[in-house]
Parts: C-alpha cells; structure tokens; sequence
DNA sequence: TAAAAACCTTGTAGCCACTTCAAAGTAAAA
DNA sequence: TTTTACTTTGAAGTGGCTACAAGGTTTTTA
C-alpha cells in the first residue's frame, strides 16, 4: 500500500500522513526500491484511531499522550479518563462562547435591515457605540 | 497615552497593538522624542472597535473589509449585512459539529468508568474498535 | 513507443491570530 | 543609585495542517 492508496482509504491527505510521520505519530514505514513508503493493515488502523480522535477535536499532543499509554498496558484508566475529561471541557466552554455568540450576531444582524447607505447601518451605529464603550445590542452590559 | 496605557484600557496586549499596526488595521500613531507610540481617544476607540468585532469571531481580514466599507459612505449597507450573515453561518456551522462532539465525548466518557487496567479501558476498546472500521458509541453508522 | 498524466520524494514556506523571545534603550520607583 | 518597569525592533514559535517547488517514478493513453 503506497501513501496515495493510505490516503485514499483513509481520507486523510498524503500530506498530512507525511506530516504525522514527521511529528511521530505514525510510525516510519519501510519503503520500496525506489523510496516510495510502503503501508499495511497496521498504519492504516493507527491512521484511522489518530483521525477518530482528531474528530473529537482532540489536539494531537494529546493522542501522542494516548499512544503513551497504550505502551504502558499496566496503568490504570484514570489517565485517559483525564485525558476525555480535559477535551470534554473545552468542548464545552467552546460551546457556550458559541452560543452567546451567535445570539449576537443574530441581534445584530436585526439591527440592520433593507438597502439605505451605511451610515445609516444599524450594524455599523452598534459596533461604533460599543466601540465607545457604549452597552449595545449585541454584547449589552458586561456584568463584573 | 502609551503603548502600555491603551493595553491596559482596552485589555488588549502591546504586542497585539503592534501587530494590528503592522497589518494596517490600526493607523501608525505619532511618536514622542524617544520614539515611544502616543495614542489618543481616536485610537482607543478604534482599537475597541476591533477587539469588538474579534469578540464576534470575525477574521481579521473582515475587519479590514469593514474599514474600507466605512471610508466609503456612499455604499449600501449590503456588504456589512453579507459580512455579518457570513460570520453567522460560519460560527452557525461550528455550533452544530460542536454540539455532536460533546455528545460523542460524554458517550465515550460513559463507557469508561471506574479503576482498571487500560487493557479493559471502554474508551481505548472503542477507538480501537472505531479505528478498524467499526460503529461505535461516540460515532455510530455514518449514514451516507 | 512515446508522450502525458498521475504518482512519489524532500524541503520549505504559508495560513491565522497571536505569543514569545532577544537585545537593546528609556523612564519611573525604591 | 540601583532596580524595576516600560519601550523599541525584529525574528521565531504555536497548532494543524496546506501548498508549492523541483525533481524522480510509474501508469495510462494516444
């Protein structure tokens, strides 16, 4: 299996697999007369476990982290528990900074309807305001 | 006002300062005998105003595009409608992955608990198990 | 069979929005 | 007076890729 196949079985850009190689995420595969890097079944799998977890928005220091333990069968769970924890977390605080964001936008994109010239732009009086330090539609009073 | 006083009145680092400067965003102040940066309210307020529209997520190079927009009264509003609409989807779009992937996190957190080998570990069973291909409880079929 | 397309190699630079560092000069406080 | 805090510039680092350049190899097509 060359790299272009990996990719293509993968999804994941030969780029991408050199560059994963590069960081020691994948392991160096042996290669063909000609240089070309030869895969099997195995980087295919720890191919597919790295991008599960890239799915999961998990950094790719902490997969390395995860590669750890998996080396160290004789520890217990607790650390890839944390590790789930931790991403839980700025998962979710992601999420709520989302969220409120998005109900900003969405105020303020009310704010700013039909054609008129822009200095009349509802959009662009609420960024000044706020810019004034003015409360404005979109952030409000920022409680202390 | 220097450079370190309009940091600290806008929460913005000097070095953030500078960098906007240097991308164009914030006009190049004056300086005093020594060379210093001198800042007045102007500044303050436009630097608000950025560190407004960063609040919002918006790329740096929109804010730019916003500038322009201003320098030109003359245009309709419909550019800054399309700018704000283009950061909603966007930030729209990041919302829902997001709200899948704390949902897959804490599925996967379920299926490890308590202390064991990681051998036994859920969560390894299941990336492993997701790696070769498999359903699993933080992903399922991915329905074509 | 020859030419063209598609693949592979390495190394380097670019993306975004900063952040950090180094090395030096200036100013304010103890 | 010494120390601390501030300022200057420029360069490099962050993360997770992505793109490009300049070459070599293999496969396909005419």
């Amino acid at each position: 299996m060359r790299i272009g196949e990996l990719a293509t079985a993968t999804g994941v850009e030969t780029e991408t697999i050199r560059y994963y190689e590069r960081l020691g995420l994948m392991p160096a595969p042996s290669r063909q007369a000609n240089g070309y890097r030869t895969y099997g079944p195995l980087h295919q799998e720890r191919l597919a476990f790295i991008r599960h977890c890239r799915d999961l928005d998990m950094p790719l220091a902490d997969i390395q982290a995860l590669f750890q333990l998996l080396s160290h069968p004789e520890a217990n769970g607790h650390a890839v528990e944390q590790l789930i924890d931790t991403q839980l977390a700025r998962v979710q605080e992601r999420l709520e900074s989302l969220q409120t964001l998005a109900t900003r936008l969405r105020q303020l994109r009310n704010s700013c309807s039909g054609e008129h010239p822009h200095q009349e732009c509802g959009i662009l009086q609420e960024l000044r305001a706020a810019a004034q330090g003015a409360d404005c539609v979109c952030h409000g009073t920022v409680p202390s």
